[in-house]
DNA sequence: GTCTATAAGCAGATAGAC
DNA sequence: GTCTATCTGCTTATAGAC
């Protein structure tokens, strides 16, 4: 059913998403639906909390073998934030929309708040000031030009790295 | 009526916002909206293209005085950006999200490019390689910025323009 | 556990009085 | 031109059969 919804924002949007929908497109009944998620927040909410944990087990990887320069570092975190984007550009870019209005559970929002501080960790020991902010800036860069990128239809994922590279580069200064 | 969309996006979002909560908060009746806009979509369209309109003044303004220097253009195109996103933040994002999937009429479409190809020229005199797309990343890079620090309830607009500069200015090389 | 049927309410949109 | 009243269809959510 999570697939399901995931499947129904990624061709319809959020406007598209009502219960019947995903229940048709998971084939079950209504009612089943309504046993498993209590309303149509909690499927959204199971979407969030499975996509964050995808991209966290990328991150976690590259947190534990960390590259000894920073614009190693900055290369490889680029790259998971990109390959993950693209994956589902269309369903990346609604629940990024979607999450700061989303009542999250205590779980999901720490994951949330797991990536942005393993990003500041894996720049704060190579002397960033402020690594929270930054890493916060970061994310938010990467995500704007990537879902801009994905909306332009561009399909080269390591020309638009190359490019967020640059603009991360001169931020980290 | 379209002050009265833009306040209901701003508070509640894209769900919050029916024809019926239109009427009422612009305090006319449900039949009067209908002899104005034809559906409910006319009124997101034309909420967005005031807001274009008004972004793209600023920088009509600016693109007849450029400053000399490429950092001067930078920093004043930042600034504009990020005065525009700050005024306010809530309605900026959702118009940004929602954009792409509607059925912008010809003239509310041409403001859009019109945007992008102010920018790209603005940059283009100065040198920069591929200006279309440098200005698409350069336009999506602010917006990301913006949109986050706003989400994380940062007031101090100048901190972020600086941060934003330090960003487009290692892109741009 | 899964289903069908349905309740209750709200959405977009229209008709027609004034 | 603006209103009230209303139509139709879809939404979330529940009840109860199997």
């Amino acid at each position: 059913m999570i697939e399901a919804t995931a499947r129904i924002l990624e061709t319809g949007g959020p406007v598209a998403l009502s219960t019947n929908a995903v229940a048709e497109r998971a084939g079950v009944s209504i009612g089943s639906l309504y046993q498993y998620f209590p309303n149509k927040i909690a499927l959204l909410v199971g979407l969030v909390r499975s996509e964050r944990r995808s991209l966290l087990v990328r991150l976690t990887h590259l947190a534990e073998n960390p590259p000894d320069r920073l614009d190693g570092v900055v290369a490889e975190l680029v790259r998971a934030a990109v390959t993950h984007q693209f994956e589902r550009p269309a369903l990346a870019r609604t629940l990024d929309y979607l999450e700061p209005g989303l009542p999250l559970d205590a779980e999901t929002a720490a994951l949330t708040q797991e990536l942005i501080d393993l990003v500041a960790r894996l720049i704060a020991v190579h002397g960033v000031a402020n690594a929270h902010v930054a890493a916060r800036d970061l994310v938010a860069l990467t995500k704007g030009m990537v879902d801009a990128a994905g909306l332009a239809g561009e399909t080269d994922r390591a020309a638009v790295e190359a490019r967020i590279v640059r603009a991360v580069a001169g931020y980290l200064g």
